[in-house]
DNA sequence: GCACCTATCTTTTTT
DNA sequence: AGATAGGTGC
């Protein structure tokens, strides 16, 4: 090192690093290469912030501080020096000898926490991280909020009465026990739901509140009177039952780590540096989480876009934001404001409607990329016709080249994807839904977990209570609650009372029925406990000492064959998940990985099918060509926003967020008529598009009046069969793509075809596009249509 | 204890 | 419109 100046080495050490991340634009670099103290990243939509801390975690693990620091290795060479030199002028490769030489102050990957909101976002940063580091990358902590926490929590429960196999309850498992609650305390729910009681107490954990300040509180206000012993006796009951709830895994944790320094201090001096992506939907016990975690090290760089905050609903405040600066002394602020996803009228739009907003941080985004087509704004008659719309426009755009995969239907709730189903179904375009009716919240699945949850954890009553007469076993809730009431009275589970049913005077009756439901739940829990019962088998231990599957086949009822195939598919679950794990797999690392999984996890790119999910579920994804149905006032700002002006903002957020989803093509429509709740309103067109300039739109509406879906007025039985077939596909699973086996038969102009539902029909036209055939179909009676030769499931005739 | 009927409510959005 | 919870009658 005798020539060089210390300057230089850092300023080739400097070039080197740039070089390195030079796919970056300097902003993002930037954000990369500030790594030590607070950091703030303002991330547009689609501006990369993925790529951003994918990168950044990479720089620390193999640079650390290495693009700000003054200090140089003392195993720096100058042949390291030659070799950097050469791979800054000729790209020879940088040898990782010299990556180590030129780093400073690097950190191991379990060193570092990457906290996001969804599964689907910790899966795609792991992927990432995997691809870019390879094994190493395994071994940082990337997560959720609530599986970080979890897992915390399995590990130092105990010094807050848990166990380390605590039960994770869901919104369905803390109705019943709120139900319980209100029972005990005869609090009427009429008078004060069950609903308003959990939103309270979640708001409560949100504010780190306990039970005891919760009453405190109230003072002489009988309603939060109320409330407070509500949340009291709650508290009390999931404790009994070993189980949390979601706001209790983020609150608890919080709880543990306040109250136990040694906790504290260990993940304190763990957690390095510590990242957290969607900042702006964080709620109060959040980001306390975060501050504990960060405190010591500083080391904390959030990511987040104010303008993207669209879950007040849930305890997210904007303000966790919009104080960073103010929370966290000197931190830096980046804001990436180029946008590489949208065409520049599609983000001309987003930032017009934004712009309306007046609590915003205030960024503008911009793009390189082409104006693209303008946005189209479509009026249509009704819903029906908003659907046929939406039809044929993705059958045109499939004609000219695009997949189905590449369009995407986002709506403001879930009930606005029935009348697309049906059209869909109607003209044989394959189909997905995320969100709405869950894989796991299906009344089979839910047993079948409710089996799992009590052999896991004999103490989770309220899932006892689920299955005890599931199948049919003629134990009816006067006896449930008579055994409850022993079990409260003697301090006993409510299992141990069943078990010794015939001991108990009241029981007597249904003594018999109550043991032996208790004896086949014994012998199931011994299974479990058997290191050589695999999971997959005790599961089918379980199907077959309940005879559920019997006992749906004997209820005739119409969907039991779905059932029966839902139940199936968690058994493939199963064994995927023993697969994946390994060693590891255990009943409970299930259970808590199935009450963390939401359906937008399950999302799959692969398949060749439209999409439709909610604006919410949609956060973080793109798709080529958008289309946003129901763009009305009273839909679109919702009914329940548009008296209230910070509700408005969150709306206007949300329609934010649904047209930066748009990479090339935005389709916005309203209809002039929908049927609400079963009655007609007419609606007037969203303010919201009205907020984009006019020069970007180009407007377009239903001229004549059509009949109403002429296929829907065929309810023929083959037609039923169909939904059904697609209610059972809709689910999750490798494939949920809506297909039948497609039968490959070639047609050709002139052929006669049989079709379920528009019977007979001649071939008009055929046009091949990708691995499927459009066709152009006149049918006797149904009219003419186009079809999907893959999905019409046609006949030669 | 169970089946069937009716009344009521829903539609915000999710971990 | 459709689902579901709760009540009534057997």
């Amino acid at each position: 090192m005798n020539n060089t100046t210390t300057d230089q080495i850092i300023g080739i050490r400097k070039n080197v690093l740039k070089k390195e991340f030079s796919r970056m634009n300097d902003r993002q670099q930037e954000a990369v290469f500030s790594v030590n103290g607070p950091l703030l990243i303002l991330a547009g939509a689609g501006s990369g912030k993925t790529t951003v801390l994918v990168n950044r975690i990479a720089n620390i693990i193999r640079y650390g501080n290495a693009y700000k620091s003054e200090n140089i290795s003392n195993d720096l060479s100058e042949e390291d020096l030659s070799a950097a030199n050469r791979y800054l002028s000729a790209g020879e490769p940088l040898p990782f000898q010299v990556k180590c030489h030129f780093a400073a102050e690097p950190c191991r990957p379990w060193q570092i926490l990457a906290i996001t909101f969804t599964n689907k976002a910790a899966g795609e940063l792991k992927n990432r991280l995997n691809s870019m580091l390879g094994e190493e990358g395994d071994d940082i902590w990337a997560s959720t909020f609530h599986s970080t926490c979890a897992r915390m929590l399995r590990r130092d429960g105990d010094k807050l009465g848990y166990s380390n196999h605590f039960t994770i309850y869901d919104t369905d498992d803390s109705r019943r026990m709120m139900k319980e609650c209100q029972k005990s305390l005869g609090i009427d729910d009429k008078i004060l739901s069950f609903k308003s009681i959990l939103s309270a107490i979640s708001r409560a954990k949100d504010s780190m509140i306990q039970p005891k300040e919760y009453l405190q509180q109230a003072g002489s206000d009988n309603r939060l009177g109320l409330i407070a012993q509500a949340y009291k006796l709650y508290q009390a009951k999931l404790k009994e039952a070993d189980a949390m709830d979601f706001d209790d895994l983020i609150c608890n944790t919080v709880c543990l780590l306040q109250q136990h320094p040694d906790v504290l201090e260990y993940y304190q001096n763990k957690f390095r540096y510590i990242m957290v992506d969607e900042y702006q939907d964080t709620n109060h016990a959040q980001y306390l989480l975060v501050k504990l975690l960060a405190q010591k090290s500083t080391n904390l760089c959030v990511v987040g876009d104010d303008d993207q905050s669209i879950y007040k609903f849930r305890g997210a405040t904007i303000e966790n934001i919009l104080n960073f600066e103010r929370t966290f002394p000197n931190a830096k602020v980046i804001r990436l404001e180029q946008n590489y996803r949208s065409t520049k009228n599609i983000l001309n739009a987003a930032n017009a409607v934004i712009e309306n907003n007046t609590e915003r941080k205030g960024k503008t985004l911009w793009t390189d990329n082409p104006a693209g087509e303008k946005i189209g704004v479509h009026t249509a008659f009704s819903e029906q016709d908003e659907a046929d719309y939406i039809a044929k426009k993705i059958l045109e755009s499939v004609a000219v080249g695009r997949k189905f995969a590449d369009h995407a239907i986002l709506y403001r709730m879930n009930s606005q994807s029935n009348i697309l189903e049906k059209i869909f179904i109607k003209s044989g375009i394959p189909y997905r839904i995320i969100g709405g009716l869950r894989f796991y919240e299906r009344k089979e699945i839910r047993d079948m977990i409710a089996y799992l949850s009590v052999i896991n954890n004999p103490n989770d009553e309220i899932r006892l209570r689920r299955i005890i007469n599931q199948p049919k076993r003629s134990i009816g809730d006067k006896t449930i609650a008579q055994a409850t009431e022993i079990a409260a009275t003697l301090g006993e589970s409510v299992f141990d009372i069943i078990k010794n049913a015939d001991q108990y005077e009241p029981l007597k009756r249904t003594a018999p029925k109550l043991l032996q439901f208790a004896a086949t739940m014994q012998e199931l829990i011994d299974a479990a406990n058997d290191e050589n019962t695999s999971l997959n088998e005790l599961y089918h231990l379980i199907l077959d000492k309940t005879d559920y599957i019997g006992s749906l086949k004997a209820s005739e009822n119409d969907d039991a064959q779905d059932r029966i195939d839902n139940i199936n598919e968690l058994a493939s679950n199963l064994i995927k998940y023993e697969e994946d794990n390994g060693e590891e797999a255990s009943l409970s690392g299930f259970l808590e990985e199935v009450s963390l999984l939401t359906d937008i996890d399950n999302f799959d790119a692969n398949s060749d099918s439209v999409v439709m999910m909610t604006i919410h579920s949609a956060k973080g994804l793109e798709f080529p060509v958008v289309f946003l149905p129901g763009f009305e006032d009273g839909i679109f700002p919702g009914i329940q926003a548009i008296y209230n002006p910070a509700e408005i903002e969150e709306e206007r957020r949300l329609a934010y967020v649904a047209i930066t989803r748009a990479k090339e093509e935005l389709f916005i429509v309203n209809a002039e008529s929908r049927m609400i709740f079963g009655s007609t309103s007419r609606n007037k067109p969203s303010r919201f598009i009205e907020e984009i300039p006019e020069e970007l739109v180009a407007r377009s509406r239903t001229r004549e009046w059509k009949k109403p879906a002429p296929g829907m007025a065929l309810p023929t039985s083959a037609f039923e069969a169909r939904v059904v077939t697609t209610e059972s596909a809709r689910s999750f699973g490798p494939s949920n793509l809506i297909h039948s086996e497609p039968p490959k038969v070639q047609f050709q102009v002139g052929d006669g075809v049989m079709h379920k539902t528009f019977g007979t029909g001649l071939i008009l036209s055929v046009s091949p596009m990708g691995n499927d055939t459009l066709l152009e179909i006149a049918f006797e009676k149904a009219g003419t249509k186009k079809l999907m030769a893959n999905f019409a499931r046609l006949q030669k005739i």
